[in-house]
DNA sequence: ACTAAAATAT
DNA sequence: AATATTTTAG
């Protein structure tokens, strides 16, 4: 009978309901009303297969539901933003804005005003346990934000954070520049909180016009919020980096690069001395691979590529196609495929060879082609050799 | 008290 | 733009 098979069915759904609801368990606090719907859902479904057979007419739709078809209306319930501006701006989708509108919004240039009073916030300090105080998007006081979800236009700064990863919470404190002399009156750094159905916003934006709350109790100073560099973002920033042919970068092109909205010279720049930094022989004496036991795939021949990353900018470049890029990519972000799934390998082979890394210590996976580890840079690379 | 990361200064 | 220094979050 085809009513056992139905049964099946039901109670597969059931445990695959669970299991989800086990993994946004820890986004209780973000997505409260998800974690709910979800719990409903299990619920109802266990309810049709105890209540037994038929009947299911009032909630036969409940299994469902989610899947797809609710989806639409209800993902605006998700949706944090509160947009208290009647006017709706729909059309900002995916339009160009390619072009940098995005930094300057009200991000003043002035230097800091040293008028300097208390400061009298601590908002946080009781978040212990990450994961669960994480934020997928900041919870400040302020949404300003005019251009919500930029759905599908890569354009805006659509950024995620978690995945197989790691991500840190944002932080969101307001240190006074007690500096002397010098006070930022940058804009303050609201956050937008732009989502798609599983996204969200990792960076922040400048607010625009929109009103600023009153947090920013009159000082103009303060130190610049401090930019997390989220996985993604430093996702993007290699995959400008990319593009742009290895580290000559200069920032302000790697930031147009980027797209990032609300991203500064500043942040970029400094991110890219610590990128250089990093990349550049992390030399003497670093030996990667000690544990005898082998670590199946540690391998680093590279530097610095944070733990999210590899996949991220591998898929984004192999699907890419500039075969430049690739070169980079080699370079910086070779290794590690960590176990779980993904499905491209490249050369991460070999890794229990505690491989001479020794003081030469740069990781010549490349291909080809490498400099010598003292003398030249790392740079060149991609840029010098690629014709450009 | 230490460190890495980001911000700011030169 | 590159490096150096300072500040701060963990």
């Amino acid at each position: 009978m085809d009513f056992a098979e139905k049964m099946q069915r039901c109670h597969e759904y059931v445990e695959a309901l669970e299991e989800e609801r086990r993994k946004i368990q820890v986004f209780e606090r973000e997505l409260p009303l998800c974690l709910e719907l979800v719990t409903q859902a299990i619920e109802a479904c266990k309810r049709e297969l105890s209540g037994t057979t038929e009947d299911h007419n009032m909630h036969g739709q409940s299994e469902c539901s989610e899947q797809t078809s609710s989806e639409g209306p209800v993902l605006e319930e998700f949706i944090p933003i509160k947009r208290t501006h009647s006017s709706d701006d729909d059309e900002n989708d995916n339009n160009h804005d390619d072009d940098d509108h995005q930094e300057q919004q009200s991000q003043n240039k002035n230097k800091r005003n040293k008028s300097n009073s208390s400061i009298s916030n601590n908002d946080h300090k009781k978040k212990s346990d990450w994961l669960r105080s994480v934020q997928l998007w900041n919870q400040s006081p302020d949404p300003p934000q005019k251009q919500d979800l930029p759905r599908k236009a890569a354009v805006t700064e659509v950024k995620r954070n978690g995945a197989g990863g790691a991500f840190q919470p944002f932080h969101r404190e307001n240190s006074v520049g007690k500096s002397s002399h010098q006070a930022i009156s940058k804009a303050s750094p609201s956050v937008p909180a732009s989502a798609t159905s599983s996204i969200a916003g990792a960076v922040t934006g400048g607010t625009g016009g929109g009103g600023n709350k009153k947090e920013d109790k009159e000082e103009g100073n303060q130190r610049k919020q401090r930019r997390c560099w989220s996985p993604e973002l430093h996702r993007r920033f290699l995959h400008a980096l990319q593009q742009l042919g290895g580290s000559h970068a200069t920032p302000k092109q790697i930031r147009e690069l980027m797209k990032v909205d609300g991203l500064t010279n500043d942040e970029v720049k400094s991110h890219l001395q610590k990128y250089r930094l990093h990349t550049r022989r992390p030399s003497p004496t670093v030996h990667n691979n000690s544990s005898p036991q082998a670590p199946q795939f540690v391998v680093v021949g590279g530097i610095w590529v944070p733990p999210t990353e590899y996949a991220a900018v591998a898929a984004t470049t192999t699907a890419g196609e500039t075969s430049t890029i690739s070169a980079a990519n080699g370079i910086y972000a070779p290794i590690a495929a960590p176990p779980p799934a993904v499905p491209q390998n490249r050369q991460l082979t070999q890794s229990e060879h505690l491989q001479s890394e020794g003081r030469g210590s740069h990781g010549e996976r490349g291909t080809h082609s490498n400099n010598s580890p003292a003398t030249s840079s790392s740079t060149h690379t991609t840029t010098t050799s690629p014709v450009f």
